[in-house]
DNA sequence: AAACTTTATGACAGCGTTGTCAGTTGATTA
DNA sequence: TAATCAACTGACAACGCTGTCATAAAGTTT
């Protein structure tokens, strides 16, 4: 009924350690043994037990993804991405969203990671910012990657994918004002997220080196929400020195502003230019669609559990020498119907 | 440093099957030994390793889900409230994303099920309808449950949460009626979802039901997208006989309904009304938000995960004898916006 | 008070792997 | 030819738990 190494082993004539080394590619077995083994597995449709393995290692072949973000694009598209590496690399994948704010959220994790021995941990922002959490999880022990906004690491030296958001909203920014904008506003995301900040600091770049005055006025705080962006554009919109372009912290600020727009009785694109970021679906979805920063997500979860796999294996290998990789990723300007030259 | 059962064991003063006993709430253990042990428990931060209870019981605490489909929002929902009940009952959650097209896919998901064990799986639409696909993992021995459209099952007797598609997108259509539209419009979703068609009846039954003509025009053949909302609704607004209001099969649809309307120049809700099903956050991010069916589906998630924890736990102790339960919902009409009398 | 239940607990094998260490083989060297 | 070495393979004990069965303790019946 069930297949096991021993069955394998007995089909190919070699003991079940000799399958062992097989299955997890030691190198150290003959090739026409390693063949043997190999069509032995084929015919009999052979997967190694899971928890077998773990239990047996220590280990386990599961990695853990911890995210406290509400957007569901976001997360399918990390998920996605790390599940494409897991495929390859013969890992598992177990979600844990989590809320930031909850006191609890590194206990919790940590009873996790004891329970099913997860090997490694990938967080995403923003909880990957918050250093406070980020010093707990150092402490657990475990291998991890975090995603983050910048290009540099405010935290020690913790394997990280850093998304430079600041370049990228610099694009934007500078495209507006190629476009002849001067009267540039940015609707900003919650403030202790680092990307608005990076966002933000993108933004007063490009302002700065084209010598364009930044009113105060125009930079309005808020929330990474389509209702952020309505009430911030409308607040925009009813100054007496309003602005001529919008670069909203993300694509549904943005596409809120839009809304908001269009309630004012203000013309997208003819007398007011919306630019937005990430590249979400949203962007494609407004009328007209936004002009945006194509963050390419997937990509960067791949690229992510890669980064993370590559620590563990290593780690297996040579002990706690932590190599501490990073990767670095520039969303590209997109160029869509909602920005236009004044 | 790893804290076993043994330890739990020494520290009670109690054998660890006894411990084991008491995790695994069998119940025959006396309250002031169980107590001792509880204690012993918390004061280790004791955490049962799961590879070892899995591999020793060839079980394990861990369901799949399994799903093809492209709503972000959805999915969410779905993994959040699968994720709430499994963290009620201590099972860990894999996830699955899988296109129902591809050949494999099932061989895709008796290997993970091979490998990991797992106990059981769930299973959303459209994957879920696909009676092929079905009859393959009925043969895979492992518990499922499917979320189905409609009150019927269409496979034998599996486990289902049903959703009345057809009821609620009946109170929708005659909530449309009700306020004195005659002329009414379908925007489909793919032909070959279930929920598509279910929803097509509960349309066509409030129809029939008023003596309303319905004009096959009026029935225009798309998918669960935002751009075929938008093609659609543009067809039907350049009939020469155009529908006074439009049912669009999800909120994507309905959004893009939405946008042509806008292009076309039409007022919404005065000069035509628009809704939408399901309840996603699109819905509530258009202007004016979008007349909808509320499916509550973090809900029905959990409940989908309860069903197949109770039977996987029934199965353990009493063998295969299938209880094959049933659970119903039925979306609430939420009405907004878009939608008014003529 | 003996015989029988019932309830509560423990001893121990085994789940399917990996890790460790001890061979075995064949080739290379002195 | 014997000695040495590298490359490969196997035996066997873990890993931390559950299942099975045996046993002790307590309660019930006659």
């Amino acid at each position: 009924m069930k297949v096991t190494i021993k069955d394998v082993a007995d089909r190919a004539g070699v003991s079940f350690k000799t399958v062992s080394r097989v299955i997890n590619h030691e190198g150290t077995v003959k090739p026409e043994t390693l063949e043997k083994v190999n069509q032995a597995i084929v015919e009999l449709n052979y997967q190694p037990n899971t928890s077998a393995r773990n239990l047996a290692g220590s280990k386990s072949f599961a990695l853990g993804f911890i995210y406290d973000n509400p957007n569901a694009y976001y997360v399918i598209d990390m998920q996605r991405g790390i599940l494409d590496e897991c495929g390859r690399k013969g890992y598992e994948l177990l979600i844990h969203p989590c809320e930031s704010t909850q006191a609890d959220a590194v206990s919790e994790i940590q009873q996790m990671v004891k329970r099913t021995q997860l090997s490694g941990l990938i967080i995403s922002p923003p909880l990957s910012e918050n250093s406070q959490i980020m010093a707990q999880l150092e402490e657990l022990d475990i291998e991890f990657v975090r995603l983050v906004s910048g290009s540099e690491d405010t935290v020690e030296d913790t394997s990280c994918v850093f998304i430079h958001d600041r370049e990228a909203a610099f694009s934007i920014v500078e495209y507006l004002i190629s476009l002849g904008h001067k009267k540039i506003a940015f609707l900003s995301g919650e403030k202790d997220h680092r990307s608005t900040l990076e966002r933000r600091d993108g933004y007063l770049d490009a302002m700065a080196k084209h010598n364009l005055e930044v009113n105060q006025e125009w930079i309005i705080e808020g929330k990474y929400s389509f209702d952020s962006g309505v009430t911030g554009a409308q607040q925009l919109l009813r100054l007496g020195n309003s602005p001529t372009a919008i670069f909203g912290c993300n694509d549904e600020i943005a596409a809120g502003a839009l809304v908001a727009a269009k309630l004012e009785g203000v013309k997208i694109p003819k007398q007011l230019s919306i630019a937005g970021f990430e590249d979400s679906p949203f962007s494609r979805q407004t009328v007209p669609q936004l002009t945006t920063a194509a963050q390419p997500t997937k990509t960067i979860a791949s690229s992510a559990a890669e980064l993370l796999i590559t620590n563990i294996t290593h780690n297996r290998l040579h002990g706690k020498s932590h190599i501490a990789k990073h990767k670095r990723y520039t969303p590209e300007l997109v160029v869509r119907g909602s920005t236009g030259a004044i």
